[in-house]
DNA sequence: TTACAATAGTTAAAATTTCTAATGATTAGA
DNA sequence: TCTAATCATTAGAAATTTTAACTATTGTAA
């Protein structure tokens, strides 16, 4: 393991979870939703992989299978998510977000983005430049693709 | 709004959750430690911000006061966290991590740090540059102090 | 100085969330 | 076809978190 391997990854573990965090507490102090933390993170897996299983979406958030099947009940119920059994494979249950799902979704986005640049703005122009470039040179390792066949899936009620 | 501050910002908010959400996964299949996650991340803020108190703690990790006196009993009972009371003022607690639980936090950081690694191995040296860069542009809006002085108060069981 | 309000934390009971175990339904494979 | 494996749900128990009520201490102003 060479040095400037290790320096990248230790200062990527100290700065990433705090600026997580600072979104954390925005967005609670912003009340962007009625949904609480797992509910939200939920929502946002399923805005990336639509169509996907109850099971994806339970490995993914670190829950079990039933704790996801209840989290995905409530979503259910306030309208946000949709959920249908897959005609290809009838044991599985495909999920994908309503209008008002992806809504509340983007809403939220919107509202922490807004923060966020606000956050940036002092930057120099130079530095901005940076942090766009580390971003697109760490997307591809951390940033799970979205599965746009699955949308395609026909599916019922 | 300029548009490299909102070009920055969404690769941000794209990105450095992602990157906390694998590293998140990563942890749980280590199995590093028996604490929940809160407790983890109490531990943490607890390391970070010796000497701070309930509220101080309960805030930053957005629970209620009672919840978190709660979940400083867990800590306390598995000897991670030590409870004193300040003598400044003694309708407050102090707390602190004990020698356990500073070593399970490092344990925890370690492992993450070596998964971490591996990961970023296989980035060219340049663009490893360019994301410790990037870290460092972002570190001070968004890591908080440690803030030392408290570390020093005076207290007592 | 005394009285009143505000702050910090704990306790208790209720609500919510999450888990384990058991079950049903469907698909895959020998 | 029969058996095993997969995907999801239900039921009941355990854990976590919240609200409400209470104790102790400090600050403030008459």
């Amino acid at each position: 393991m060479n040095t400037s391997t290790q320096a990248c990854a230790r200062a990527l573990l100290e700065v990433a979870p705090a600026i997580v965090q600072a979104m954390r507490v925005q967005m609670r102090a912003q009340r962007l939703h009625e949904l609480s933390v797992p509910q939200f993170r939920t929502l946002a897996f399923i805005g990336r992989h639509p169509g996907c299983s109850l099971s994806d979406a339970a490995e993914f958030i670190g829950m079990t299978l039933p704790s996801m099947s209840i989290l995905i009940n409530g979503l259910v119920e306030e309208g946000f998510v949709l959920r249908q059994t897959s005609l290809l494979d009838r044991r599985r249950v495909t999920l994908n977000l309503t209008e008002a799902g992806a809504g509340v979704y983007a809403h939220a986005l919107e509202g922490t983005l807004a923060w966020l640049s606000r956050q940036l703005e002092p930057l120099a122009e130079a530095d901005k430049q940076i942090v766009l470039r580390a971003m697109e040179i760490l997307r591809p390792y951390f940033v799970t693709n979205v599965d746009a066949a699955a949308v395609a899936e026909v599916s019922h009620a």
